[in-house]
DNA sequence: AATGAATGAGGGTTCATTCAT
DNA sequence: AATGAATGAACCCTCATTCAT
């Protein structure tokens, strides 16, 4: 009976993440998720307290990975910024290495807690990554020795920025190979735009 | 009479904008709208024809605005790009002649009716608005003549990263001075991280 | 003051009736009847108490001349039947002595009184004059001497027949010329049907 | 499980088929149906879609069955018609032989189809069936060989005629044998009516 | 007399959730 | 475990009528 049990909530966690992905937390049905799974609506809520709870468990892995990511990569050296300066071809090779990460963490799991989220209790997962985010840049431009006005701003700025295009990647391709690269190539185009960021304010801080 | 009919029609237009701000067109609940503007669910409908035609009146000029502003800066030239090639600090102060513009533009109106549209006949604006600034986008880099693979999808990619970025800031800061300076901040990044790309592209070519 | 008065009464009560006979009485919306009658909603009820004493005002004189004309016509000889028997060329020449009567009992306003009344005071308006026509059928039928099985029945079916015939004349054309020589094609046929009913009748008793 | 549901079901399309048949099917409510069907209006929509589904429900029957009682006896002869010519009592008899498909086709929901459908897909049902007894009528007459003049207008108001006698008789009496009775009445006499006016133009066109 | 704003009850419909079986 | 019927609150919208101006 376990067995089955597992079947069944597993393909409601399937047709849920499917539901949420294309439509929204609020704008999901719980009638639909469970047809889609297979079964019916009263089942539903013998595997999941309510349409949060089932949120709640699509999701939850992610939230952790996300959080592991971040409190692992924290103390990433800044080098890579440094020694790749000015050289975008060297740095976009340099991204070779963290396919993996990359690949593992930004999910459609990953776009359905941040993106999908509105109306449950992670409607904050948006601004909680981007606060991470911009930590991480702050710390960076820190390194650097960088002064930019308004930091905290701009980095939520930059890190929203950073997210969205995630966001757009992993909301409109599916095709994993297809993914990667545009995220490559996003942060390729991040980074440089980063340096010319901090050029631009060190230059004009130097006009002054 | 006719002056309290407009102080109810006001109250009604600026408790939609709230609301719409807040929640999105169709989870914004005319009850709400009405009560928030201190009058009745039946009244409202003396003032609008429906939820639509209120998300409608909110938002019709900055539709207008944008159009124009789209069509009247299509020549705009390029040689802003080129001259301030690798001097961000050029391109930032470059940016305070379009203080204006920008200010006049990227309002939080622009902010309902691109982001909070969906439900209504404005939900393809975004698409829209992307599909401007990427052509928009396109005729640059073509001016610069470089290469780049997927040039649509790249500029889709990019396009879309800029609107998120403002409208980011719009959804965040109700400040108008901090909107603007944001909105500097977001240009000279996007403007930085556009040369970093072509250049990576360029660099990558050459390495071929 | 009496005079504009009278002529806002008259508007309102022309655009009631036209509202009345497109839409029936529950349909026809009061605003719409005073945006018609070129005034305002609420000055509407300055003129009638509610919807449905603007409807007793249209068709109040209808129902008097309509009593009237039973009423008086009640005595009216079976002659006509008898005369003209078998030649309803004859009788249908007949008929023209009662244009008049026809085309001022059969109006417009008799229609909205009988076939838009729903939702008023006059709902019954259809089984009253079905009564009175059915009583009058009966009384030939009398005087002709036949004897028709569930006569109470078959009368008001018949009334009911030669009614919607009025109503479908009524209903569907306008122009009174058009509206008379239909009338006087309906009583024709109406007539010979009853002259084959009644014989019909007699013939079957005969048979028994 | 199964039979309740079938109960509850039953019971909207009874208390369905009542509201229509008393109100019409715009003026019905859904929450009064449910109401009298002894369950919630949120539950109505357990049962069907929507309002004109339900509608639909309880007439379909009825259109499938008139349409294939009219392709059927599309080319029943015209002999009772010149067999019973004068014998009112013959044909009279002869209308025996439809009782079973007259009381199959002219039911109380065939009454609800026709004279209670307004605002759902079916508002056109009226016309449709005139137009059908209009065709089978000029039919005949072509087989008689009279000529009438403005044959289709004539036609339609006899069609419109017949019809409306059929709908008075459902619409005032649910005994079925009185049903079949006034039908059968309303048939003799329609028949002796149109003998009449054949006759009346032959007669009236000989004078000429 | 005239205006139209305001009200409130009602319309159809959706949906998460509960519950009896 | 499974079913789907039942509930109730919320949604948008309409409209006759009242009322203050």
């Amino acid at each position: 009976m376990q067995i089955k049990k597992d079947i069944i909530r597993n393909k409601l966690k399937e047709a849920g993440e499917t539901e949420f992905f294309e439509k929204g937390f609020e704008r999901s049905s719980v009638r639909e998720i469970a047809g889609k799974a297979g079964t019916t609506l009263g089942n539903f809520y013998n595997y999941f307290k309510n349409k949060e709870e089932l949120f709640h468990e699509v999701v939850k892995n992610e939230v952790i990975k996300f959080e592991e990511f971040f409190h692992g990569h924290q103390e990433e050296p800044t080098e890579y910024l440094i020694q790749s300066e000015r050289e975008p071809a060297a740095f976009y090779r340099a991204l070779d290495e963290f396919n993996d990460v990359l690949t593992s963490v930004f999910t459609r799991k990953f776009y359905i807690w941040v993106a999908c989220s509105k109306g449950t209790q992670f409607s904050n997962s948006k601004d909680m990554v981007i606060r991470y985010i911009g930590e991480h840049f702050i710390g960076h431009v820190r390194d650097v020795g960088t002064m930019i006005p308004d930091l905290d701003n701009t980095a939520a700025m930059l890190s929203n920025g950073f997210l969205d295009g995630i966001l757009y990647i992993l909301g409109n391709h599916s095709d994993e190979k297809t993914v990667n690269d545009l995220i490559k190539n996003h942060l390729l185009f991040f980074f440089m735009g980063m340096i010319g960021l901090i050029e631009g304010f060190i230059s004009e801080v130097a006009h002054d």
